[in-house]
DNA sequence: CTGAAAGCGCTTACAG
DNA sequence: CTGAAAGCGCTTACAG
């Protein structure tokens, strides 16, 4: 209440732990900060009997440096910063956003990076997350989900020299990017279904400007047309319950003698809720593309299209790191496969 | 290809853009970079025409101090750390952690604040995941999920003089947390079931070395003995598939009419599958810890208990932050009410 | 009201 | 093989 610390001579207990620091260690060593920093970072021109003994002095002491200072002197954090979309679609309390998180996480941990997370501050405000993070210069790179980038938000990213790479493809931003093959997946589903007796195939999709959405629709078309097929219905959302059950019923009221939800679980989820609704919950030919556990649960079932998410994360990060390290990787965007869940 | 970037003589375009830094926004305004800095963080000594100046120039610049800078300078990063478990049990991917870092996130932006996500390298090993950050001083303060946090690893956090506050009371470790009244949710979902005519409720919970599983616990006995029913069936498991299974049909075997899924959402859909397997699902009452919207097809419906994760992460981030600034928030715990979800 | 100087904890040429 | 010095970009007493 009273500044009380401010008041006193000198700091309270600093005196007694008197922090641990590349100078006290070069102290207690007998050497200069120089000779230990060259340690610490590995550097080959430091005599064996040195080392060891500065070695030993920084285990037994458990010091780390200082990763602010350290910072300051290379220009590099060792931190990772990942954007991810807001309401409508995908947040990560959704399946899809938490286990790229989580994964992106581990692999950045792996490779001794450490994970920023950035949330825009509103739906489609990109820029809020980045700006003042980026200029502040607390992370090397950024990982960013692809949907939630606009053609605009580009020029000051590149513009600040900061590395970035995408998640999911983005036609109006050729950058660097991971994704997966969201047009083989689709095919994949579409024709599963066909081979299942179903001859009316509908697509229940998320916003058709986002372009993994319209590479799915793509996918389902080919699937179709490769079968002589006419093309089914289609419906699109943009996330909230009211769109998808209506997409539903469109789908349904367009005599579709199936639908291939292709807009994530837990559209999913809602769908099948609807069509129970609506009594039409048996014979409809179903799939999705993005599984959850929670389908398991689900008769008949359900088959769906999973991603490779672990994959995904690392090429990310290994991408990502490369950039920062200055090399060009090649190619710049790299497609990983997807597969099929059958659930028998 | 050949190294192009590196070949050349000087930094490519370092030279163009000039870093911006304090010591050039001195230069522009034609002052010392000590009055930008107290510009900059708001300190009344400056004259208005001064400020003025500085103000507008840092505006148009875009300029904004690097991070690291600052915090080697001052001691404080702007960042908050977060730790969460790993399985089995919840983790990033789960429902509820995935929610509670992501509200963490946003109130902390609220705040001025970064997230950086720490993952524990295997399972039950909190240290690795704080150890290095700790030192290294990446953060000004650690959130950790309680049920990752031993006895033994508070003491190097305590030393190192990290402020830090536990999601989840734990009762081995004494500390500042917030959590919430997991008793009184737990007594009330039991007494609506009994409420519901159920007589021999039984209860699946989490691993019962978890405080809140305990409490839990103590709130279904409590409303069993207020209303003289005899004690129910109890079954516990640690987050498989195969543990929540058997301890269901455990339940079912002692005779329970109704299954309290104390261990959260996930455990539910388990729960439901494997009733169904076994020709159970009818007249059997359910109750659920924690809420999930894929609930909202289960029928007949399952009610939960659900906890406010805004207001759970909200306080985190604010007795945090006041740890961190040095005042002794009272009181010490924080808990939060739980409410019913009835689903009609 | 303003600025010169020292310092935060590290790294990096450079000289010896 | 080792160390003294300068520098990274900021802030904070302190003097004027």
């Amino acid at each position: 209440m009273e500044g009380v610390r401010g008041e006193e001579a000198g700091p309270p207990e600093v005196s007694t732990i008197s922090k641990l620091t590349i100078r006290r260690i070069a102290e207690l060593a007998g050497v200069a900060k120089s000779t230990v920093s060259k340690v610490l970072n590995n550097q080959p021109d430091v005599g064996p009997e040195t080392r060891k003994r500065i070695l030993e002095l920084v285990e037994s002491l458990d010091y780390v440096p200082d990763a602010s200072a350290r910072a300051v002197a290379t220009g590099r954090t060792g931190t990772l910063g990942i954007i991810i979309p807001r309401k409508p679609g995908p947040v990560i309390q959704g399946q899809y956003w938490s286990s790229v998180v989580g994964e992106v996480a581990m692999f950045a941990a792996r490779r001794n990076h450490d994970l920023l997370i950035l949330t825009p501050r509103s739906e489609g405000e990109v820029v809020s997350a980045y700006r003042t993070v980026l200029r502040t210069r607390k992370v090397d790179g950024l990982i960013i989900g692809s949907e939630v980038l606009h053609e605009h938000d580009v020029d000051p990213l590149l513009q600040a020299g900061i590395p970035f790479v995408l998640i999911g493809e983005n036609p109006w931003v050729p950058h660097y990017a991971v994704t997966t093959d969201n047009r083989g997946g689709a095919r994949a589903m579409t024709s599963l279904l066909i081979e299942r007796g179903y001859r009316r195939i509908g697509i229940l999709t998320g916003a058709t400007d986002f372009p993994y959405v319209r590479e799915r629709i793509e996918g389902w078309k080919e699937a179709l047309a490769a079968s002589g097929l006419p093309e089914g219905p289609i419906a699109s959302e943009r996330g909230t319950e009211e769109e998808i059950c209506a997409g539903v019923e469109s789908l349904l009221k367009a005599g579709a003698d199936a639908v291939f939800v292709a807009a994530g679980a837990e559209a999913m989820i809602t769908t099948l809720a609807r069509m129970r609704e609506l009594g039409k919950s048996d014979g409809v030919g179903l799939g999705v593309f993005d599984d959850d556990p929670v389908l398991d649960l689900i008769t008949p079932s359900v088959p769906a299209v999973v991603q490779p998410l672990a994959n995904l994360a690392d090429s990310a990060v290994s991408l990502l790191l490369q950039l920062i390290e200055g090399t060009t990787p090649e190619p710049m965007v790299v497609t990983l496969p997807t597969s099929l869940k059958l659930r028998s």
